[in-house]
DNA sequence: AGCACGCCGACT
DNA sequence: GTCGGCGTGCTC
């Protein structure tokens, strides 16, 4: 040990907000060196981030313990990227920075049981359109904004302008980093990058197992493997020399983490782009409204798309007003068909048509189960969770669960509180549809695909083998299906329910309905022998998500919807971020809404000069008791993020005058979901 | 996040 | 007395 010893500010893997000083005697440490060090009593990682000359004892300083092994050093960009995802959404530097590594040691020679990248034969990369020319000129010319949203219809090619952007990228030896939701992650997408890029690809998704995900990190981390495929959390692998970024399917809420650190990849990729002076696409059909007025007011560049290529015709889309069809069979008796409420007889004909014709149909609802509520018709009684402040959904004829925790209980014949035989399902879900389904066609074959029935990739798989190989005749699924699936032989795509989404608590439900119809009508006939039928089937057949869906006018949609926000000042007109408190105690809760209160006003006087923040709240969450958590919220709005930053941070630092114990913080910067 | 410490009720 | 459950506070 020389006498010299140098000190460091390291990014403990713990919840500490600042960094803690370690010291280091033998000789100098990088920037970025991952680290074992003691904290209290036990051992954690960290990373340094920082050489100081000398400290103040204020505290006695341990030495770092050892250097760690098998973690390598993060380049100098990424560190300040970390550092600014923790600023950004108030969360320790430390614990940002344990994302970045994989979940094992490294041990590339051990080879794993499934094949993650498939092994494809190589294709050529086809002439491209006029308009797929324009576009990558345009980008490739673009000098001074970084940022390109590429708004292309459904069809387009936005696919094929990818690839050549990363044909691009890796001939001139830098790396490509490709995010898409978890569940656009198929055989399908993976064999179109790597029947292009031979030898390239790497992919790291939450499916992975923990070896698979490790070998696939040091496969792109090296530059081994020059193009990253993954969810969001690929984003912090750190890999050096980026040159380009892909965001597909931007608008997709799955881009927001709704625990832990809340970041939004999109935009905290934006900022690594940035960081690394290199492109960034964001690419959809239906743009977010916030890259949507970003790329008016030219911030981002605005690139379209607007032709379907190979001339793939839009398919017929059909809207049934089930309010209507109701009242036919009500008034004319005409339900000859006997079918089930949520069946219009267009869409069943049209299943029939479809199974003669041996082709395939597709049928999305966004509800699991078969109920959303089991009611007593004779006193009213509900099953309710005991945990959380929401009914629960029947399942599987005798099985009730709560949606929110892992709480379940059994469906008994008797209402249990006025032992009438009578209690009743109410609402439709999959698994309802799935059994209506199944008596009403009894020779085709049914798939189901949803959360209950589809756990991983692997079932995910024999499904999508199952309608390519057509042993499959109607698919049944939520969401999980309504994105980025081709299939040949589809010939009808029934929405069942397009409300479902409308009347949920949320300023974006429109956005979410608009997106999920188009996305939905994109699905069928993509082939140009045979276009494809959609049926739309809703209460509401006026609604503007709906109808401006039909006529595909995302502009008349975006320009209605934008005009709406900015009349009650929410995103993307003014800026948001949500505090959020709970407590199993309601005193305890109650006690420190007051003195939230109390302190917002205390702040609103001291600033008054410039109070720029609009609160909203604080009041009760939509899901006021969650998990026996009781749960208020208050919403934060400004024209100006800083003026949001300054107001948590001063809150936060404030954490321990205002709320009690045994109340709980959190705040959720951009928040995407507001349950 | 862990881990220890300290307070309080229950039980030998 | 003393065991153990839980709430609280700290970590360079």
């Amino acid at each position: 040990m020389s006498d010299t010893n140098y000190f460091y500010e390291v990014g403990v893997n713990a919840p500490i907000d600042s960094t803690l000083t370690y010291s280091w005697g033998s000789h100098e440490l990088t920037k970025g060196t991952s680290v074992n060090v003691s904290l209290g009593k036990r051992k954690v990682k960290g990373v340094i981030l920082d050489s100081v000359p000398n400290h103040d004892s204020k505290f006695s300083i341990k030495e770092i313990n050892n250097l760690s092994e098998e973690r390598p050093l993060l380049p100098n960009k990424f560190l300040s990227w970390c550092q600014w995802v923790s600023d950004y959404y108030f969360y320790p530097i430390g614990m940002v920075i344990e994302h970045a590594f994989p979940p094992l040691k490294k041990n590339s020679n051990r080879k794993t049981k499934y094949q993650v990248i498939p092994d494809i034969e190589q294709d050529q990369a086809p002439n491209l359109t006029d308009e797929q020319l324009r576009v990558l000129q345009k980008i490739k010319s673009e000098k001074k904004i970084n940022t390109h949203l590429l708004h292309g219809v459904t069809g387009s090619g936005k696919t094929e302008v990818y690839l050549n952007l990363i044909n691009d990228c890796i001939t001139n030896n830098k790396s490509a980093i490709v995010l898409v939701p978890e569940i656009s992650l198929t055989p399908q997408l993976l064999n179109r990058f790597s029947a292009r890029f031979k030898d390239q690809v790497a992919i790291i998704h939450s499916q992975l197992t923990a070896r698979e995900k490790t070998n696939q990190w040091w496969a792109a981390f090296s530059g081994n493997k020059k193009i990253l495929i993954g969810a969001r959390s690929a984003l912090f692998c750190p890999i050096k020399n980026l040159g380009l970024i892909i965001i597909d399917e931007e608008h997709e809420s799955s881009f927001k983490q709704e625990e832990k650190l809340k970041y939004h990849a999109r935009d905290a990729a934006i900022v690594l782009a940035k960081m690394h002076n290199c492109p960034i696409i964001l690419g959809s059909a239906t743009p977010s409204l916030e890259s949507y007025s970003h790329a008016k007011v030219g911030k981002y560049n605005y690139l379209q798309m607007k032709n379907r290529v190979h001339q793939k015709v839009m398919p017929q889309t059909l809207v049934i007003d089930l309010k209507k069809e109701r009242e036919t069979r009500e008034i004319e008796n005409t339900n000859k068909d006997n079918l089930p409420f949520w069946l219009s007889q267009k869409l069943y004909d049209q299943i029939k048509v479809t199974l003669n014709n041996k082709k395939q149909t597709a049928l999305f609802l966004n509800r699991r189960g078969i109920a959303q509520v089991v009611v007593c018709p004779d006193c009213g009684y509900v099953y309710e969770c005991p945990n959380c402040e929401i009914s629960l959904t029947l399942h599987r004829k005798k099985d009730l669960t709560c949606h929110y925790c892992s709480y379940s209980d059994v469906y008994k014949e008797k209402c249990p509180s006025c032992t009438s035989i009578e209690i009743k399902p109410l609402g439709l879900g999959t698994e309802k549809i799935e059994v209506d389904i199944k008596k009403l066609f009894p020779c085709a074959n049914v798939e189901r695909v949803d959360r209950d029935k589809v756990s991983n990739r692997h079932q995910l798989e024999s499904i999508i083998t199952g309608m390519e190989n057509q042993t499959i005749d109607i698919l049944i699924g939520t969401q999980m299906i309504a994105k980025g699936l081709d299939f040949k032989y589809l010939q009808t795509v029934g929405l069942v329910l397009a409300d479902v989404a409308f009347n949920l608590p949320n300023f974006r439900s429109n956005e979410r309905s608009f997106q999920l119809i188009t996305q939905v009508s994109g699905r069928a006939g993509r082939n140009k022998d045979d276009s494809g039928v959609v049926i739309i089937q809703a209460y509401n057949t006026e609604h503007p998500s709906i109808t401006h869906a039909l006529s595909n006018n995302f502009e008349a949609f975006a320009s209605e919807e934008l005009k709406m926000r900015e009349s009650v000042q929410f995103p993307p007109t003014s800026r948001l971020a949500l505090l959020r408190i709970s407590s199993s105690q309601l005193n305890h809760l109650n006690q420190s809404t007051d003195r939230l209160r109390e302190f917002c006003e205390q702040y609103k006087e001291k600033t008054s000069h410039e109070f720029k923040v609009r609160l909203l709240g604080p009041s009760q969450a939509p899901l006021y008791k969650l998990k026996n958590n009781y749960r208020h919220q208050m919403l934060i709005l400004s024209e100006n993020h800083q003026y949001i930053r300054h107001f948590c941070k001063y809150l936060l630092s404030n954490k321990k005058k205002i709320f009690t114990s045994r109340v709980k913080v959190m705040v959720d910067i951009d928040p995407i979901s507001m349950m």
